[in-house]
RNA sequence: GGAGAGGUGGCUGAGUGGACGAAAGCGGCUUCCUGCUAAGAAGUUGUCCGGCCUAAAACUGGACCGUGGGUUCGAAUCCCACCCUCUCCGCCA
């Protein structure tokens, strides 16, 4: 959520800032609401004013053993003003958070300028010397995965339905040592490890931005007010939301592995195959609350720790940087780490590293107690994939196909296999 | 799921219709004092939203005693609904 005080003080800046992401983008008639907002809060708080006086009044006629009834019927007369204003107030602040709930955070001014996901830069590139790994004949990860019988994706659809799968044997072992090896990894950075809530509740999702906007990409419990956590960003970065911390707390690293459960209402047809886009997947995720100074640099070394996981796996990848146009609702500057996969010769979307400055903290209450003023000050929080675990794994699958399914197990994770060095068949299914 | 108790400031805890933003204690901060890894004295101490102001502070108005409604001239206090916590019973990984 912006700022009221910034957008009331400087509304051209906040529109100019906007605009780059969409031009539509306006914060006017949160202005005008906000003008007649204060209007009614002054004539409120008079009348108030007015009606403690009285009643005091009141009751000091009443002790002393005097007639108060005219008294009482001018308070009254008052109330019913207050009561009024209030209603109209109301109003007013409904339409209001309907306007600025539904505003996206400001694209930094690093962010680049852009229309679309063309627009996104590429900001460097790692491992091409690892690209020649493959076979010629490299196969797609959902091919060979089916073939080795470590990925079945009918099965998923009947005991779900589609764009649901079951990992099986030695895959949803790697699957596992997968994000024992990214938890393990994050850990040693001093990232402190939680295994939060994968239910949360709307106010949760809303301190990071995926209420009221996005309701329509969660899934939804039927008898009680709760979501399927769709990243574990939700729950994490929730976790000291109505607190203020001590200075000394920050900066707070916390990295944790959630299942993720996504609708993807409106991306029908798309990126059906595989494990690229599915309505559950695992994923570690870094979650950092910083002191605003530090949350530039943060989200620098933020990158830097998701990029060491494929550093680790010997799997190339490259960073861009995400354009005005292709930023999330919440962030205001955005990495992505796109993973190689060699298959389809394409680099893929394998992390998303956000810094969201004050934004998710004034929506959700974050706050720490600024040494300098004495205040409580909103907080900068950040996030990053540390990484989707079905993407690398879909990544691994390509990357390490040496020959017609003969995947290798890559150097880090062998110790997850009793130091096996190569897939087996799994012969349960096939 | 059943029965009961309860939610007040950083913490403990008083407050059953008006002088209560809220006693007292603890903690924190400031100053003073004491020749010693500590004790004592005094003062101070929350959050949010407006106004004022170039801005901050100060000042000033308002709101906040789990949340939301209601009654009343006036609500921490009375009424209703919801949420949460604790205890006992039941069920259960």
């Amino acid at each position: 959520m912006l700022d009221i005080r910034l957008i009331r003080n400087d509304a051209a800046a906040v529109n100019a800032a906007l605009k780059r992401r969409n031009p539509d983008l306006s914060v006017d008639d949160v202005v005008a609401l906000d003008e007649q907002w204060r209007q009614l809060l002054h004539e409120e708080e008079e009348l108030r004013s007015q009606r403690n006086a009285l009643s005091k009044q009141v009751g000091e006629l009443k002790r002393t053993g005097q007639n108060a009834d005219e008294l009482q019927e001018k308070t009254r007369l008052i109330g019913d003003r207050i009561k009024a204003i209030e209603t109209e107030k109301e109003t007013i602040e409904a339409r209001q958070k309907e306007l600025l709930h539904f505003i996206p955070n400001m694209p930094s001014e690093h962010t680049p300028t852009g229309t679309s996901e063309e627009d996104n830069v590429v900001v460097r590139t790692w491992g091409d010397e690892y690209k020649d790994r493959p076979w010629s004949g490299v196969t797609d990860h959902w091919d060979v995965g089916t073939k080795l019988g470590i990925l079945d994706f009918e099965r998923g659809v009947k005991v779900a339905q589609s764009r649901f799968s079951v990992i099986v044997g030695q895959g949803a072992r790697l699957e596992r040592a997968l994000i024992n090896y990214m938890l393990e990894l994050h850990t040693q950075k001093g990232y402190t490890e939680v295994i939060p809530p994968f239910l949360v509740n709307p106010s949760a999702m809303f301190g990071t931005g995926q209420l009221p906007k996005f309701e329509q990409d969660m899934f939804q419990c039927k008898d009680d007010p709760l979501f399927l956590v769709p990243t574990a960003e939700v729950p994490v970065t929730n976790l000291y939301s109505d607190e203020i911390l001590d200075e000394e707390q920050l900066p707070i690293y916390m990295t944790a592995y959630t299942p993720c459960f996504r609708r993807e209402a409106g991306s029908a047809g798309k990126d059906t195959r595989g494990l690229i886009r599915q309505h559950q997947f695992n994923k570690v995720e870094l979650v950092k609350l910083v002191h605003p100074e530090t949350s530039a640099q943060e989200h620098m070394s933020l990158v830097e720790d998701a990029e060491a996981v494929l550093q680790g796996l010997k799997i190339p990848y490259r960073v861009i940087e995400l354009c005005s146009a292709d930023l999330g609702f919440s962030a205001a500057r955005c990495f992505d780490l796109e993973v190689w996969m060699p298959a389809q010769g394409v680099y893929r979307e394998i992390s998303s590293c956000s810094n969201f400055l004050d934004f998710q903290a004034r929506r959700a209450n974050l706050k720490f107690r600024a040494k300098d003023t004495g205040r409580p000050t909103f907080l900068h929080t950040l996030n990053g994939s540390g990484l989707a675990v079905g993407r690398t794994l879909a990544a691994i699958l390509e990357n390490y196909q040496v020959a017609e399914n003969t995947v290798r197990i890559p150097e880090v994770l062998q110790p997850y296999f009793g130091n096996q060095t190569e897939l087996a068949l799994h012969e349960c299914i096939v």
